[in-house]
DNA sequence: ATGTGCTTCAAACGTATGTTTCAAACAGAC
DNA sequence: GTCTGTTTGAAACATACGTTTGAAGCACAT
């Protein structure tokens, strides 16, 4: 699809296989092969293995990114001076995601396959990479999680964050399964928007849980009402 | 520590360095250096690699899984015949974790850290294993799940389902990391178990979550049928 | 002490990986 | 057409991997 660039055709390979695979389980003669180019292209383009995989994120995010920008410049716009509601700001998110514009019909599912695995696949170079260029984005989003959460402490906020993109890069990664599963089950048919429209009430509860921090003593019945 | 048995120091070695690197990222050679035994001794003792990391799952998931079960036997006498609360389900959960005897001061983690990779890291070998011996004390967990929600459809409670698996594996597979950043920003310490305590909360205000499946703010292109 | 079964050891095997090489093919400018 | 810089191609490189081998070592019953 798209142009027959050997750079283009390669980036689509790899990013595919990396979400199938992960990165170490992934070889640039899988890639090469897929691509149908020569084993050689990978490194004379990108230089290494590495670089190409900064490429694949970079292809996605850096629109991703803009796109992002202007949904909070918009939705902070709309807000005029108060700050947007925990709820508006998931949304300008959930938005952003899936509207951007799809190489094909698993695009928004790759993408968030990538975003898990970027996470979880403790690659240092790849961490290093996305905080340097993309640290922008993800500050905004955090300071206007902030403060549509005010009245979380630093210390909850940050791990509820951390539950929320667990949530989020988890089942969009796997969505691919999970509806397909859900269909065989139930009989039911997911879209990937429906799935966004589910996600978004659970993460904001979540979010803004009562704090029933009570950390159960050994031995107790626990019962937290 | 413990005994010097090499079968031990092998599985010992083995569980720390997947817990830090993942499984393909490791190398037996790396195992056995750490372990301070001979190369072969893996496949000797084990057979392969892949039996050896179903070794390391198998030492502390069985025990858990005895224990899990035990949980949930005293759960279900204590509510006798009314079915456990989402919160008692969870906390029965969370509290066999933590109580595991832990080899060591990072027992625990690395246990988290494991079970996250194990979903996370698409190693098919592993999923099969994992499904064919534990599949019992999971389904457990989710028939608990469904008689503690019986206001969710099946789809919405599926779908949060999957939420909640996601923010758990993903928060663990990654906690190491996550307890480390938080320490060099806001200088505080945290400990599983309060990572833990702090997730059940938000797991379950999550799951109950009123739906409100209908929230895209004015100006939204997404319409969720 | 001698033989037996299990365990360790150093070395090698075959395969797969990322990377490099250098000649051939190509495109566009003159 | 010829030259020039860029891209492709087949092959090789060096290295790392999981696994296998066969001899040596060991504990222990006879």
């Amino acid at each position: 699809m798209a142009q027959s660039d050997t750079v283009d055709r390669i980036l689509d390979a790899a990013e595919e296989l990396f979400a199938d695979r992960g990165f170490s389980e992934t070889s640039l003669r899988m890639i090469t092969s897929k691509a149908k180019v020569n084993l050689a292209a990978v490194n004379y383009h990108f230089g290494s293995k590495n670089a190409l995989i900064h490429a694949v994120f970079a292809r996605f995010l850096t629109p991703f990114s803009a796109t992002l920008e202007s949904a909070f410049d918009e939705l902070e716009e709309r807000c005029n001076g108060k700050p947007p509601t925990l709820n508006q700001t998931l949304w300008a998110l959930t938005e952003s995601a899936v509207r951007m514009p799809q190489r094909n019909e698993k695009g928004i599912s790759i993408f968030m396959r990538l975003l898990g695995l970027a996470y979880t696949q403790s690659q240092g170079h790849l961490r290093k990479f996305l905080e340097q260029e993309y640290s922008e984005p993800f500050s905004r989003f955090m300071r206007l999680l902030k403060e549509a959460t005010p009245q979380l402490s630093s210390v909850d906020r940050y791990w509820r964050i951390q539950f929320m993109l667990g949530a989020t890069a988890f089942t969009m990664s796997s969505s691919d399964a999970l509806r397909d599963i859900l269909q065989n089950k139930l009989g039911v048919e997911t879209t990937v928007q429906e799935i966004a429209a589910r996600l978004v009430p659970f993460l904001a509860a979540g979010m803004q849980a009562e704090d029933a921090m009570l950390i159960p003593p050994a031995g107790s019945k626990v019962s937290v009402a």
